[in-house]
DNA sequence: AGCAGAGCGGAACGATCCGTTCCAGCAATT
DNA sequence: AATTGCTGGAACGGATCGTTCCGCTCTGCT
């Protein structure tokens, strides 16, 4: 992991910055309790080096979630501004959810809330995403691609059960993810479906996972 | 919680035996890392009166999971009774799949699999459960009422995806899980789509589950 | 060549959590 | 009244984990 050639302390501390974030979203997308050991130890780094960049655990949580949702809220405008440009809805939207599950941005935005505060940055983040993912079920509605009931917050859970899937290595889980993504597509893609039972989720049930627990 | 009169110290202590199975099914289901003190708070009774019917913690597990082996067991048995009686296919696989949900079992065998050591009866449990499900996929192909690369091990990988939305109190949760269920419903019973990408999950996966990580 | 200090590894500390044990009290039975 | 089974919950001991701290290395500058 460590081939590059160094030149320099300098160069060893940048390149321990990557390194550090890469381990750090390794091991907490897999188990977001995990101890802050741990990612020292997959870096290959000390302890130290981690509080050297980041003040507490909570703020390289903090910064992580916030990652995930830059990256998220950057796939969901390529989305939007490709149905907008005209292209196939039904394509756009799988594309949309392959990028998503394949980066595993749920496991960094929803799953990662509440174990940090949200800062403005992430409430902002959260915001952007809603009017995103709104104006991207609003799209599919329009061209009558999705069943009726197909709601916005169905969004979120579709997520949250695809990154329940927890199996074997990177590559096995990867496949497995896509499989059951397009199970629940061809679910989804059947626009004279009769209605779903139960009411949707709506938005606001998912919001208080965004407070941390710990509060008084 | 403690409104039926009691007569005497025996009958508390038999109502006991069910409130605190019932307390800790409720509770470990929620989160199968949570504390024994927990357990006897929701049962409104101290810790020895746990402690006197369980050696410990890990027995309580055991016992709990092999509860929801058993009733999946009897569910599954049904359900191919009623197959090889003739009965619909879509509509027996339905059933069988809503009453597996509701009842959570799935939360109970799985994810409790692996906080304690298995027995000989759990052991005789999975491969029973197994087999039931083989039968039962089996027959669903042959009436060809879902699509063509429906697995076995499918199974256990939507219960998984299913048990992992945990929203708000119990109605609300039973009221989502059938609706996703519902979906991935309509993805399955297609018998003309095409295949889904990737390997499906075979059984072999979920077997490492059931042994203790704690063991040397 | 030598030195100040940035950056590092990892041991040590203190707080918290949790499974289990233990003890004093109580209620039913004898 | 004495006994016995059961209970509630405090107390204990071990484990875990976030954070701090110390001594070392190696670099960049003088």
């Amino acid at each position: 992991m460590t081939t590059i050639p160094l030149s320099g302390r300098r160069a060893q501390a940048a390149r321990n910055d990557a390194v550090i974030l890469d381990a750090a979203r390794e091991v907490f997308v897999a188990d977001p309790s995990a101890p802050i050991a741990a990612v020292a130890q997959k870096a290959g780094v000390g302890i130290s080096a981690l509080y050297r960049r980041y003040p507490s655990k909570e703020e390289l949580l903090a910064k992580l979630c916030l990652d995930g949702l830059l990256a998220y809220v950057a796939i969901a405008e390529e989305a939007n501004a490709a149905l907008d440009a005209g292209a196939d809805p039904a394509e756009a939207f799988t594309t949309f959810m392959v990028r998503v599950v394949d980066a595993d941005t749920h496991s960094l935005t929803q799953r990662l809330a509440g174990t940090f505060h949200p800062t403005d940055e992430h409430t902002r983040g959260a915001i952007r995403a809603g009017e995103l993912n709104q104006h991207l079920v609003e799209r599919l509605h329009e061209a009558r691609v999705v069943r009726p009931d197909f709601a916005l917050a169905d969004l979120g859970q579709i997520f949250e059960m695809i990154a329940a899937i927890r199996f074997g290595d990177d590559e096995r889980r990867g496949q497995l993810r896509r499989r059951y993504l397009a199970l629940l597509l061809a679910g989804i893609f059947q626009p004279d479906a009769a209605p779903l039972p139960g009411p949707a989720p709506y938005v606001g049930e998912f919001a208080g996972r965004w407070t941390k627990k710990t509060e008084v």
